[in-house]
DNA sequence: ATAGCCTTGAGT
DNA sequence: ACTCAAGGCTAT
């Protein structure tokens, strides 16, 4: 009966910066214009574009089908660089009839033709955009795999009290700020797509690993995604943790704004949006004129960019935080729930609300989206998982993820939801039912994609089957998905207790009802990777009353199996091993690397924040190899953050310490085994930025997200859909063609769309974790929200660009863009960046000479972004100070960590003019032409959000 | 520590 | 008034 909504609101906003030159050295400043969305907007580059694009495409093969919802696309216009406050958002509002989003249900048929199918009962499940919907699952997943006290960072966004009852619990905000860059990563990406380990390679050709159920024991690393393009975002630990960059084109979205549900998963599902679609669909731009209308608060310009347009969604199974009637639509930021908000990808309103499940739904039935259905790609399943695609554009109902062509641009950024269900969980007897039960149907007036309930799926059907974390009965949805009562309250415990398990033994155990309370390490892991959401644990205890993190449905793959041919089911059984396998090499190589030393299997490591699987500070990612069984548990530190529950799951301050110490290479920095944050010789100041830079990172299951398997088989399902399909995708292409900013980046219509929509979404994504980031910072907090998005707006470029050359610090001669992808000199001569390379290499080869450590790369990007001469500052003296703040912090811990190079603090100050001179480059090679009479309202909404 | 049951409270 | 997801309580 309930339908689900979807109401995501997104703006897509450009942003201007005129980048001040920090302190160093002048800086021109030069005013950049972040186009949020790139590829929903027709013209990024001019003023904003507003428009409103509907997208609905529905197609069906035998069982599967793919819903697109139709979606209005708002675009943001840009926003002019000072002005402070008035951003345009948009808002993509998904209501009974409209989502956005296919939904493709699973059933391997011929292809089917494209059509709407409509059951009578088909539950909808409006899907928000995958990208953030997953990207929050996954930075969930990613962070939760480690279990870890949290450090409340108390910079981070205070989720006022006002939220509390009115509004959607404090969201936390995450704002990306990305750079793509392009290049002729097209065919990079497809290249590269194909490798990435279960993610297809996204846009960039980044590769995403999937999401890594095998958690090295003592460390972590995350998979990194590589894009093919030019990424400046922020590159993290260069060894352990690869970012995801974007292009510049950061883009903010409103918060509240309410991105259109592409799709909804009607039990933990991970969405995948096809970039294209997706970015259309969900992005605050395309949402936003639509929406302006109906919001009239809304900031005008929403930012185009997918990937924002995820930090705003929020949507909470039982009701959306966007939906919510109440709070006015404004951003949240809040923490809590930050990370849902963030990756929420999907949010659902509360039509999709898991309370209101799906399966309610008596909507016409969306396609469900299974896996691969096609078979194009037996690569895109993440586990068993289907994937909704919000939009069907592409896929024309072909259900293969892989196939549509649409699910390619989304594929990175669209979540998939997974229905999965670990094989030894699931069961057969339930999931027949529940296949038969998915009869897809989308509604064929809304072209909304049903939810999986539409598809057949009973709430008690879904309670029926067997929770898939340990197969015991599963009494409800908990924290995201339908999981048991015991499995509920082990998640609970462990994410409130900041429990941090480690697997001693080193891989992954089996979680079973019998089994279970074996290995806490691999159950939290395994909950991480069903779907469970951290931010779906309160903070503050609160009883009572809807969440509002944004969820993800996963259905037990028992269920969804039946939709699968055995063929299907057993690539993706078998990427799923590849994966891991990758993963786990991967993990152990950066062990290696790090410390060879400690890679003592036996011995119980702090693990690294960043651990691949989860991401999670926990240790429920980590695994050691051990004969064992045991688990260890061990209790984060943190004397110092200790107490304060961070806002959201974070990983612990001594994990991140780990990490660091451990941290990559030969880098001089701090790395004793014994690391903990408390150390003494680390100014507070420095370990306090320090342990919020995991905002900053994207973990695996992020990367994973955005590069999904989707792109992998991309480029073949393009292929394929692309004379099928044409329609969709040819139109969408057709926007993106028209995008400026692309243009401007050297795409072209013969750019690959999937690469676009791509980069769009790590764009979002980035610039997502970049607001995020900055409201956790300890100084930042302290400034003036307007003063923040001044600060912001003028700082993005750099400090995406910064975390990509100190990632890129190990391999001489190249810059890593993300995952392991790299750009050399030749080869950006051929995309046309080769001045803009050769300064990033050159500041590289400055950091590595200077062996810049992880805390000096975290103290110079605050540096960097406070500076005080930026213009427009209402408190200059203020960021000042905090700047000085972050100096001194700088300058004690080269002193005491590195005496024997005195000069060490005033030569990493001397890279930052480097830094904003190919910033400013980078940005006039992007020919990204400032927009007059833009507002920045989105990044001031984001930055306002709820705190 | 686990897990079943109870209480809470926003949303319907 | 009901639903149901989240936190709390408590026997094991």
């Amino acid at each position: 009966m309930s339908t689900i909504k979807t109401e995501n609101i997104s703006g897509p906003a450009v942003v201007t910066t005129s980048s001040p030159v920090t302190a160093s050295g002048g800086g021109a400043a030069t005013s950049f214009q972040l186009p949020v969305n790139m590829c929903t907007t027709g013209s990024l580059g001019g003023g904003g574009v507003g428009g409103v694009i509907t997208t609905t495409t529905t197609t069906t093969r035998n069982n599967i089908s793919v819903t697109n919802i139709k979606c209005e696309v708002e675009e943001a216009g840009s926003i002019s660089s000072n002005s402070t406050t008035n951003g345009n958002i948009v808002s993509v509002g998904f209501y009974n009839g409209s989502r956005c989003g296919a939904i493709v249900s699973g059933g391997s048929g011929a292809a089917g033709a494209t059509g709407v199918i409509t059951s009578g009962h088909g539950i909808r499940i409006p899907v928000t955009k995958a990208e953030e919907s997953d990207s929050e699952t996954e930075l969930t997943n990613i962070e939760n795999l480690k279990v870890t006290r949290r450090v409340t960072p108390s910079s981070t966004t205070t989720p006022a009290t006002s939220n509390h009852h009115n509004g959607p619990r404090p969201m936390s905000w995450e704002g990306e700020l990305s750079d793509n860059e392009v290049t002729r990563e097209a065919e990079l990406m497809d290249t590269d797509s194909t490798m990435s380990n279960g993610g297809g390679g996204g846009v960039a050709g980044a590769m995403v690993p999937q999401e890594p159920s095998n958690a090295v024991a003592v460390i972590k690393s995350e998979a990194s995604t590589t894009t093919p393009c030019l990424v400046m975002a922020g590159g993290q630990d260069p060894m352990i943790k690869p970012e995801l960059d974007l292009h510049p084109t950061p883009a903010i979205y409103h918060p509240k704004l309410k991105l259109a549900p592409t799709q909804s998963d009607p039990i933990n599902l991970k969405y995948e949006p096809p970039d294209h679609v997706a970015s259309l669909v969900n992005s605050p731009l395309l949402a936003r004129q639509k929406s302006t209308t109906a919001l009239p608060h809304l900031p005008a310009n929403p930012s185009p960019d997918s990937a924002i347009h995820s930090v705003y969604t929020h949507s909470s199974p039982s009701q959306s935080p966007l939906t919510s009637r109440h709070a006015p639509y404004t951003p949240s930021l809040s923490r809590n729930n930050s990370d849902a908000s963030h990756s929420s990808c999907y949010s659902y309103s509360s039509e999709f609300s898991p309370t209101h499940s799906p399966i309610q739904a008596r909507h016409q039935a969306a396609a469900i989206y299974g896996g691969n259905y096609n078979g194009s790609a037996g690569n895109s399943l993440h586990h068993s998982t289907l994937l909704y695609r919000p939009m069907a554009s592409s896929s024309g109902g072909q259900a293969a993820a892989t196939a549509s062509a649409a699910a390619k641009m989304d594929s990175v950024s669209h979540e998939v939801q997974n229905l999965s269900m670990d094989a030894t969980s699931s069961c057969s007897s339930s999931a027949t039912a529940a296949a038969a039960a998915f009869n897809m149907a989308t509604d064929p007036t809304t072209g909304l994609p049903a939810s999986p309930a539409s598809a057949g799926i009973s709430r008690q059907q879904l309670i029926n089957s067997p929770c898939p974390i340990c197969g015991d009965k599963i009494s409800g949805f908990h924290y995201g998905i339908f999981s048991c009562e015991s499995c509920k309250g082990f998640f609970k415990r462990t994410v409130q207790n900041r429990k941090n398990y480690v697997c001693v033994r080193g891989g992954p155990c089996a979680v079973s009802i019998t089994t279970r309370k074996k290995c806490p390490a691999c159950r939290f892991d395994k909950c991480l990777q069903k779907g469970m959401k951290l931010e779906a644990i309160r903070e503050d205890r609160t009883r009572g009353g809807r969440s509002t993190y944004q969820c993800s449905y996963t259905l037990p793959n028992s269920i969804m199996s039946p939709l699968l041919s055995p063929e299907q089911q057993h690539q993706s059984t078998v990427q799923n091993l590849l994966t891991q396998q990758q993963q786990t090499q991967l993990q152990h190589q950066l062990q290696q690397r790090l410390n060879p030393s400690q890679h003592s299997p036996h011995q119980q490591v702090p693990q690294m924040h960043s651990s691949p699987n989860n991401g999670f500070g926990g240790g429920g990612g980590g695994h050691t190899p051990n004969p064992t069984n045991a688990t260890t548990i061990k209790t984060e530190l943190n004397d110092n953050y200790g107490n304060a529950a961070a806002p959201h799951p974070l990983p612990s301050a001594a994990s991140l310490n780990n990490g660091l110490h451990s941290s990559p290479r030969n880098q001089a920095g701090p790395q004793s085994s014994t690391a903990s944050h408390t150390n003494s010789s680390i100014p507070q100041l420095l370990q306090e930025i320090m342990d919020v830079e995991h905002l900053w990172q994207y973990n695996e299951a992020e990367l994973a997200r955005l590069n999904q398997p989707l792109t992998t088989s991309s480029s073949s399902a393009s292929l394929n859909s692309s004379s099928n399909e044409s329609s969709s995708s040819s139109s969408a292409a057709g926007r993106q063609m028209t995008n400026p900013l692309l243009a401007s980046a050297g795409l072209s219509s013969s750019t690959n769309p999937d690469l676009i929509a791509h980069l769009c979404k790590v764009a979002d994504h980035r610039l997502y974790k970049i607001v995020k980031w900055c409201k956790s910072l300890p100084l930042f907090k302290n400034i003036s929200i307007d003063d923040q998005i001044c600060l912001l707006i003028n700082s993005w470029c750099e400090l995406l660009l910064f975390s990509c050359c100190y990632r890129s610090i190990d391999v001489p001669g190249e810059i890593k863009m993300s995952l392991g992808k790299t750009i050399n000199l030749a080869q950006a001569k051929l995309t046309g960046f080769q001045p803009c390379i050769e300064r990033m290499l050159n500041l590289t080869d400055h950091l590595r000479r200077l062996r810049v450590d992880r805390y000096e790369y975290v103290a110079m990007k605050v540096i960097v972004l406070l500076q005080s001469d930026t213009s427009e500052l209402q408190e200059p003296v203020k960021v000042r100070e905090c700047q000085e703040k972050a100096l001194q912090s700088l300058q004690a811990y080269t002193l005491a960590h590195y005496p024997e190079t005195p000069s060490k603090f005033g030569e990493l100050l001397l890279r930052i003019p480097d830094l904003q001179r190919t910033c400013q480059l980078g940005k006039e090679m992007l020919s990204i032409k400032s927009r007059d009479g833009g507002d920045f309202n989105l990044l001031m909404e984001l930055l306002r959000g709820e705190h």
